[in-house]
DNA sequence: AACTAAATGTTGCACTTGCAACATTTTACA
DNA sequence: TGTAAAATGTTGCAAGTGCAACATTTAGTT
């Protein structure tokens, strides 16, 4: 996974951060940081700790828009429209670095190799969080919780190239990023579960059958 | 919204075409152009005409992945896991530039102004594409039919800050965009219509209410 | 203009799922 | 270590929605 300075040594960071009047921000626990931020297209990095960027539903339930983990990059441009809706909620004491992109565009008389690879880089990780929405898109256009949970299955599986999933959350966060009632998807892994789908150990679940398709999984082992 | 050579000439831009080894590839209406890409990550440019990628799924039903018009920039990742599921079909007669991801970045010896202003492009365009993919997951979060078509009305909405929305497709494919069923779409807009939330005339939606609230949207005319 | 295909409108019905309410287990933290 | 909070498991029920099937309108093509 790239990373915002890959490539790039301190010593240029340096003269980045300076050249970008970059701002660092630390944050407690638990905390929003959405009153620190000073508008709405930047960058953001996560120097240390984790955050949450959630949407705050009108009836009170919360979505996960995205994660963001130690030494990740976010954009905070969903901000855009009803800054009022959404939240970065630090998830642990964190420290952020906070970039103006407008600024990072318009540097002057930077012909550097480091500017130019630190444009490189955010370009990545812009491509691959793109990726990410699709799958994401992907899984919310199935109509039913049992294809939602085996597409889920399948990503998960194929990113790993592996029959074991270890969830990165646990099951209230899963439910919420799969966009589905959480006692509705307990039911459903519990018929998965008994009719031989997969087998779940804590946060590791286990396919039974050899390949998915929405329609007509077929059980294989 | 930016185009990918922006801001750069016809003289740099054939150098960049050069320097990247693009292929142009011609294609008549409703083929397929799938076969004829050479690899998978790869970045495709819309000289003229107009393109859909779409998933099609076990069970026969399409998902529209994202439309691509006009001088408009998609990239092939999304091939990367599955590509017998997917399909990239020309709507009308389409000539399309290929660029080879890798090849953009790992150019040698190019401090060209016109190669940094095409990795910004390339930068600006993704962003907005991300910020579009999270449009839809906002909707596709939204767990009835109702709160979809409201949610989708609010960004439109915002989008233009107008109350009259222009469906820039079919009410078939507005269907899919939204993933649900079409004959549903249908009624729930019905309930809509008389409960005097909105007004349909066409592809022409006009909003009678003054503010979205996805819990309890309020007439206000 | 004639014909075909696609898009749209409508409705009954079965079934999935959200919701609420509660019990139980696990985790967090003072 | 004890206690509160969060996460998980379970279930009944009502409501929303997918699906199928069909009629009707609109668009596209020769």
């Amino acid at each position: 996974m790239t990373k915002l300075f890959d490539s790039i040594n301190t010593r240029n960071r340096e003269k980045l951060e300076k050249l970008f009047e970059t701002q660092t921000l630390h944050v407690k626990k638990n905390t929003s940081i959405l009153a620190s931020i000073p508008g709405e297209h930047l960058i953001g990095y996560v120097i240390s700790g984790y955050l949450e960027i959630i949407k705050n539903d009108s009836n009170g339930s919360k979505f996960i828009i995205e994660e963001v983990l130690d030494e990740d990059t976010f954009n905070t441009s969903i901000l855009a429209f009803n800054k009022n809706e959404y939240d970065i909620i630090a998830k642990e004491d964190s420290t952020i670095l906070i970039i103006d992109y407008q600024r990072i565009i318009h540097v002057e008389d930077c012909n550097k190799d480091y500017y130019l690879q630190f444009i490189k880089n955010l370009l990545e990780i812009t491509l691959v969080k793109t990726q990410e929405k699709n799958e994401r898109i992907e899984i919310l256009t199935k109509k039913t919780i049992r294809n939602r949970l085996l597409e889920y299955f399948s990503i998960m599986s194929n990113k790993h190239g592996s029959k074991f999933i270890y969830l990165p959350y646990n099951f209230t966060d899963l439910a919420d990023y799969l966009a589905i009632d959480r006692s509705a998807m307990s039911r459903e892994l519990k018929n998965l579960k008994e009719e031989g789908f997969i087998e779940i150990k804590g946060k590791r679940i286990t396919l039974l059958y050899e390949k998915y398709s929405s329609s007509d999984p077929l059980i294989n082992i």
